[in-house]
Formats: C-alpha cells, structure tokens, sequence
DNA sequence: CTCTCATATTGTGTCGACAAAATTGTCGAC
DNA sequence: GTCGACAATTTTGTCGACACAATATGAGAG
C-alpha cells in the first residue's frame, strides 16, 4: 500500500494527524476503506489511534528502538543461521561477488541508495533462504518500524564501510555453510548498527 | 475479545468458516464492527481471508507449527535473558516456591488446569521483567497461535514432569541473577517442547 | 482584560443499504 | 444418467448518512 511506503519512508513526519476524510478523497475511495488500512497500520504500529481522537504517525522513543534492536539482533540472527542451514553454500556465490566489487565502489562514492538497493536484494535473499514465514513477517514489521533509523544510520561517518565488512562476513559464513558463524556475524552486525545508534543518539533520534 | 479467545482455544475448530452477518446477529453489533474484528484476527494469522470468499479459521500446517516454534525459542530465550539482566534476582522467589511446593503436586495429580495457570503466570511475570514492548507483542501473536498445540503438547505422558524441571532450571538462573544460563534455560525449555512435539507430532497435529 | 461556561464545529464510531462477486440450485442437452 | 450452462441466492466489498464525543469558538461575568 502506499500509505505504509509513506508513514515508513518518513513523508509523513511523525506526529502528523491522519484525518479520514482527507485521506478518503485524496485516494477518492470511502471512509470505510480508509478506516481499514488505518487499523493494518495501527497493528503494525505505525500509527497510534486513541478513541475518538484519531490516528497520528508514532513517534518513535528511545527507549522503543533499543527495544526493537533487541529483538531484531535475534530475529536477523536466526534468519542467518537458518538461511545457512537450508540454502546451498554456492547460491550465495553471486552476491559475494557483488559485496567484494560494486559495492565496494559503492562506499567510496558514498552511493546511500546504490548501497541500500544491493543490502535489501541481500536480506531478501536471506529471508527467502530461511524459509520461514514466521519470521519474515516479523522481520518485515520490524523493518517498517525501524526503516527511518535505518536510513538514518547508513550516513553516519564509517557506518557504510563497518556494515560492508560485517556484510561480507555472514556472506563469507554461509558460503562455508557454517550456521553458527552465519548467526554471530548476523547479530554482531546488528549490534554494530545498535553501537552506532548509540554513540550517535542525539544526531539521529 | 471474545472471538480471539473462541479461535486460539478451538471452540471453533479450524476450518470454520466465519460469516459476517451471522457474528454480527450473534454479538447485536453491525457488519463494519465484525469486519474491523476479522481484519484485526487476520493481521493476528489466526483466520484466513480470501477475497470476495470470506473468512475461515486457519489449519496450522506442519511447517507453519515448527517455523513458529524456531521462532519462539529464540524470542523465549530473550525474554529470560532481559529478566534475568533488569529483574531483581530476589524477586523470583515467590515463583520458585510455588514451582518447588504445588506445581510439584499438579504434575503429580495431572491437574492440568492448575498447572498452566501458575504456568502463565510465570510467563507473564518473565515478559513483564524483560520490558520490552515489541518482544512482548511478538510473544503475544505467537502465544495465540500455538494455544492450541501448546495444550496438546503439555497432556504428552512425561512432558508436564519434564517441564517443570525445565522451568526451575530457569528459575534458577534468574535467582541467580545469570542472564546466559537463564536464556539457555528458557530454549532448552522450548526445544524440548518441540522434541516432544516431533515425537508424538502423529497425535498431535 | 481574563476566565468560565455554553454553543458550534469538526471528526470519529456505528449503522443500514446498495453493488459486485461467488456459490448453489435448476433446467436442458447429449 | 451425466455434464454443462444459466439463473437465483447468498455473502462479501463499498458507500453515504446519522449519532456521539472532543475540541474550538464566542459571549458574558468578574
């Protein structure tokens, strides 16, 4: 839906009002609709609805993305460990190659959104090796939570650089087609995402 | 509500199909209420929807059984480890004296009904101490659908007996204030879960 | 000039009705 | 007797309207 791509993409600024009838003729549909795809949003905790008052953008707290990076430490862990498990070691030959070449050049040009583009190629190839429907779709609730702080982070000094190498070694992992390792290096990278959020906290939240 | 709890507790068996206008006359409620209801236990997977053919409740395949439970003791395990790091050690007590005192008898009594109560409640105090929202609703879905599978597994001849070990041994860990072995714990607990469930999956699923 | 209370306006929650799609039932042909 | 097509019924999807709650506005008193 488009909605979802605004609200995570940050079109919408957080604490924006999201009033039904304006929405209805703006996408010229009913209210009902509106009311539908508001609800979906208000469960994947995007917006926040309080009765009779209507539904605003989430403002996302502090203490909210440390909790949301806690989870996703585990949840990007075992997608790595279980893609490891499931995918052959050679499928992943491709993007190795990508992740030692193009993207290389990527970080020297500072390309944010070449980089992003090859990363989310990567994690979906991740998802799909899992193979568990369980958790791809908390991954993917996660990740429209977290999209804006994700974005925020790839910017900061040496962040592109550090996450091409963490990259690099959970490619390397499953290559091997050693789980553990695939797992340690999925969530380290997760906790080196964390690391920078942390030491950079007033600039970004 | 109440239909949340008729789908995860089987009063309707899974398959049933849910009309609209007959929920509406059974709860005196209009149609958009009922629609609102069902996108919500949509979202929640506990019903399937397809378009222009209604609503039915789902059939837990298999896979989708063991995909939830891969999930789960990951996010268990968290759930032990964030209690064990922020909870006060000394505040377990209580749950280790009824876990060392009745719960001994329940299992010795087959008294299920007791037994899961004190089982939740247990459960409920771990999610509470780890404080964190998004582990919490994560657990919360996941929880809801595997109520079914989780009643079936826990009557399993040995596994009441087995759990309850399993459970003081995370117990144990929290006392002691030792967030490794309380997340060790809190997966073997699962794990073994899902062993039993692997054994007798002929009779369970 | 400011504070308070009554009123007006705005926006959400709920409802019943209409339209479209799918399923079921019936009739006819082979 | 069985298969296929057409019609009728049932069920979902969408819409506009009404009812209620919350907020904004304005008038009057201190």
């Amino acid at each position: 839906m488009i909605l979802r791509e605004r609200i995570s993409g940050h079109q919408l600024p957080p604490g924006s009002k999201l009033q039904e009838v304006e929405l209805a003729e703006e996408f010229a549909v009913s209210r009902s609709c509106i009311r539908e795809v508001l609800g979906f949003l208000e469960q994947r905790r995007l917006i926040r609805r309080e009765p009779n008052r209507g539904a605003v953008v989430v403002r996302l707290e502090v203490g909210q993305v440390f909790a949301l990076y806690e989870v996703r430490e585990m949840l990007e862990g075992l997608c790595a460990r279980l893609a490891a498990e499931k995918a052959e070691p050679a499928s992943w030959q491709d993007l190795i190659e990508i992740f030692d070449g193009p993207m290389e050049r990527y970080v020297e040009d500072a390309d944010v959104s070449a980089f992003v583009t090859e990363l989310d190629a990567f994690r979906r190839r991740l998802v799909a090796a899992a193979a568990n429907p369980v958790l791809s779709d908390a991954l993917d609730s996660i990740r429209d939570q977290t999209k804006v702080i994700i974005r925020r982070i790839i910017v900061l000094p040496g962040r592109m650089a550090t996450g091409l190498q963490e990259h690099r070694a959970t490619l390397a992992a499953l290559r091997a087609g050693d789980p553990d390792e695939a797992e340690r290096c999925a969530r380290a990278n997760i906790r080196s995402a964390k690391s920078f959020l942390k030491r950079f906290e007033a600039y970004v939240l």
